[in-house]
RNA sequence: GUGGUUGUAGCUCAGUCGGUUAGAGCACCAGAUUGUGAUUCUGGGGGUCGUGGGUUCGAGCCCCAUCUUCCACCCCA
């Protein structure tokens, strides 16, 4: 037999016991923020037909799709053919199942399944892990958690508000405080595209753009001018890198430049309304100050976001001061559910990336110590006698909803002792034979060294 | 997919110019202490040096391949 190291794949990841109920901790703030705003569970298989999800997320995103080889021979359908075509036909021809790239698309195919059973508009959230064969780097992992909320059926504004609501509900509930909502719509992005003379071409200038935090203007121009933007409209639409302002300032500035394309109009009348929306829920994102000064929610008309199917607003949310890309990103996609057959289903929604948020508060120690859960009580064991006196006693402090548990075999007591301490458990209860005697056990105050003879019923009020 | 980086005990890491038997701290186990953890003292176990080839009298160290880690690009949560 041949000694063989285990591993895991590149990319994914074992939590342990104080990992996952970190993470639970996170998951739980997120989920009943979800639900208070009205939005039900929903789960879907962790394979979806490939056909389902390809052509959804660009050329890029069809590379990044885990592909699983058909069950048995896989080759029985191809031909000598079929290989020389390349890998993209060949991948037709071995593989007709893959695992979900994200939430969103899957969705809306429920969506389109069920539509005579759902009553729309629809509101829904979706809290399970994607996988993407990207290459690992930081903050970027190939199996990690998303957390969706979505409504389709309604082109209301208001749901792009209540987006913003709910993200500054759950960062702000987790601790953090130095975040910014980026919003931008994809309206604009057009406008703007048409007002400098490249109506249409969009899409080149978005990729470039986003960049401009990185790479500079210089470095924006350099590319757009590869991508094939005439210099005269890159000259013109350099002021836009820097407006100044107020968001409302801004969306002034904006009118002026993009008044008269149609799609800029769409983008600014939708982000007024969203603006509306917020400021009648007196929302924290308009009213709190981030470190640096700006408000939470910013106006941004570099955010372009790569995901094709976005028709609306846009979302981005950075936490400002770590080294992390974006933890919550979305969307309003108008014609995801068309692709399946049903249109005129508008949907807008957005995803938080657990992972990220996790590395995050971690980085930033703002996990609270009531994060933590486990063993409240180790009953503690000397012979067979006190072993068979312990269990009503275990059943005792269950029942009283005191999470216990009796050590399982009639080791030393040091090594019980060291046991609890190890688990931070912070009550122990010694049962020997004076205990039994009297009827009073020993309660040990783990963290004090302190100790009382108390009857069973005094350790469980005082336990509870 | 492109470029770089990393891997030595359970963990964090030393390891000189290629040269004898690969080290430390922490952790673990046992004892000091037969009814008391976390502190103290004493002792102990633990390694195909990521994996597979190659160069060499000799490889943890040099070369190639591969896997993995982390980082940048592309893209993205």
């Amino acid at each position: 037999m041949s000694k063989e190291k285990p591993s895991i794949p590149k990319g994914t990841r074992d939590f342990g016991p104080a990992v996952v109920v970190k993470r639970n901790y996170v998951f739980g703030v997120i989920r009943r923020t979800f639900e208070k705003f009205g939005y039900l569970p929903l789960e879907t298989p962790a394979v979806e037909q490939l056909s389902v999800l390809t052509g959804k997320y660009g050329d890029e995103g069809d590379q990044l799709i885990f592909k699983i080889l058909n069950s048995g021979d896989f080759l029985a359908k191809t031909k000598q053919a079929d290989i020389d075509e390349g890998h993209k036909h060949l991948t037709r021809k071995v593989s007709e199942k893959a695992l979900r790239y994200d939430l969103t698309v899957p969705f809306a195919r429920y969506v389109v399944m069920n539509r005579n059973d759902i009553t729309f508009p629809f509101k829904r959230y979706q809290i399970q892990p994607v996988w993407r064969a990207d290459r690992p780097q930081k903050g970027r992992y190939r199996e990690f958690y998303q957390c969706d909320a979505d409504v389709v059926g309604t082109n209301s504004l208001l749901c792009e508000a209540e987006i913003v609501q709910m993200i500054n509900e759950v960062l702000t509930k987790l601790g953090l405080t130095d975040f910014t909502i980026k919003i931008n719509h994809r309206g604009i992005l057009a406008g703007i595209a048409e007002a400098i003379g490249e109506k249409g071409r969009e899409g080149d200038i978005c990729v470039a753009i986003d960049k401009l935090d990185k790479i500079g203007k210089e470095g924006v121009r350099k590319e757009l001018l590869e991508r094939g933007i005439s210099e005269k409209a890159v000259t013109k639409l350099e002021p836009l890198y820097s407006l100044e302002g107020s968001n409302k300032a801004v969306l002034d500035q904006l009118q002026t430049i993009l008044g008269d394309t149609a799609e800029g109009q769409r983008g600014l009348k939708d982000l007024h309304e969203v603006w509306n929306y917020l400021s009648r829920l007196n929302s924290e994102a308009l009213t709190a100050q981030n470190d640096s000064g700006n408000p939470r929610l910013l106006l941004d008309v570099t955010l372009a976001r790569g995901l094709s199917y976005y028709t609306g607003c846009i979302f981005e949310v950075k936490v400002n001061n770590v080294s992390m890309g974006s933890i919550s990103g979305g969307g309003r996609y108008d014609n995801l559910t068309r692709m399946f057959g049903l249109p005129g289903v508008s949907g807008v929604g957005f995803s938080f990336g657990v992972d990220r948020i996790y590395d995050v508060i971690e980085e930033l120690q703002l996990f609270p110590d009531s994060s933590q859960v486990g063993t409240k009580a180790l009953i503690v064991q000397f012979d067979r006698e006190s072993e068979l006196y312990a269990l009503p006693v275990l059943q005792q402090l269950r029942d009283a909803g005191i999470a216990s548990e009796l050590y399982p075999e009639q080791a030393k007591l040091k090594k019980q002792m060291s046991y609890a301490d190890q688990k931070s458990i912070p009550y122990v209860i010694l049962i020997g034979s004076e205990e039994m005697a009297s009827g009073k056990l020993k309660l040990r105050n783990m963290e004090l060294g302190e100790q009382q003879d108390l009857t069973i019923d005094d350790i469980i009020s005082q336990l509870k």
